[in-house]
DNA sequence: TTTTTACATGAACATATGTTCATAACTTTG
DNA sequence: CAAAGTTATGAACATATGTTCATGTAAAAA
């Protein structure tokens, strides 16, 4: 049997679902676990976004340490970091609910 | 190479990840995982919370899908439902992260 | 060195979420 | 049936979160 879960385990799970719980950082993430780096703008036009709205949850899910980034000329690459994020994602895949 | 999510399942994703994403609710889902089924006032005494505030969050876990209940005697017993979840927090259990 | 391209940032606002408190509803017991 | 035990519910409130808009900053190109 396995040990219940402190506390602080269950704030820091907590605190990663919370990061990722929104359909555009899952979105996001989604594209990034299959394509290693992308600049803002390919992950924007990507989505189908605005500019400022990509940039303000890019910085929350690197801000949080699910990304990282990198500058590259011009462009702004951003890459995953956290690797549990992704695999949380692929359970999730063909979950059956029904969104109100 | 998998398929890019569509629109829904990051909707659907996004859905089940918010309604989780809470200390006290990965409290009580872990909670769930290792006892099968257990009374709100279980919940509320292992937990240490207050018993409407329990009820608020378990109401929501079961509109959601995520938990069932059924009435027995005086008490109602919540169960888990979307088996999803444990393993979801089972990835998270060693996660690293900077809470602040 | 001005302009253009790419991205970040902060304020303002609307909406969603979490908590508390008071009370209601349901079940068993006396 | 009244009382006690168990859970649900709704209003009120505080706080957090998501979005937009205007503007700032940094690098490259003209």
């Amino acid at each position: 049997m396995e040990e219940q879960l402190d506390n602080e385990r269950v704030e820091k799970i907590a605190f990663v679902l919370k990061t990722v719980a929104h359909p555009m950082r899952v979105g996001i993430i989604d594209l990034l676990n299959r394509n290693e780096k992308m600049s803002v703008n390919d992950i924007t036009v990507y989505l189908g976004l605005e500019q400022s709205l990509t940039s303000h949850h890019l910085a929350n899910l690197k801000m949080k340490g699910v990304l990282g980034s990198k500058r590259s000329g011009k462009n702004i690459f951003y890459f995953l970091k956290m690797k549990e994020v992704p695999q949380i994602i692929k359970i999730l895949e063909d979950v059956k609910v029904n969104v109100f």
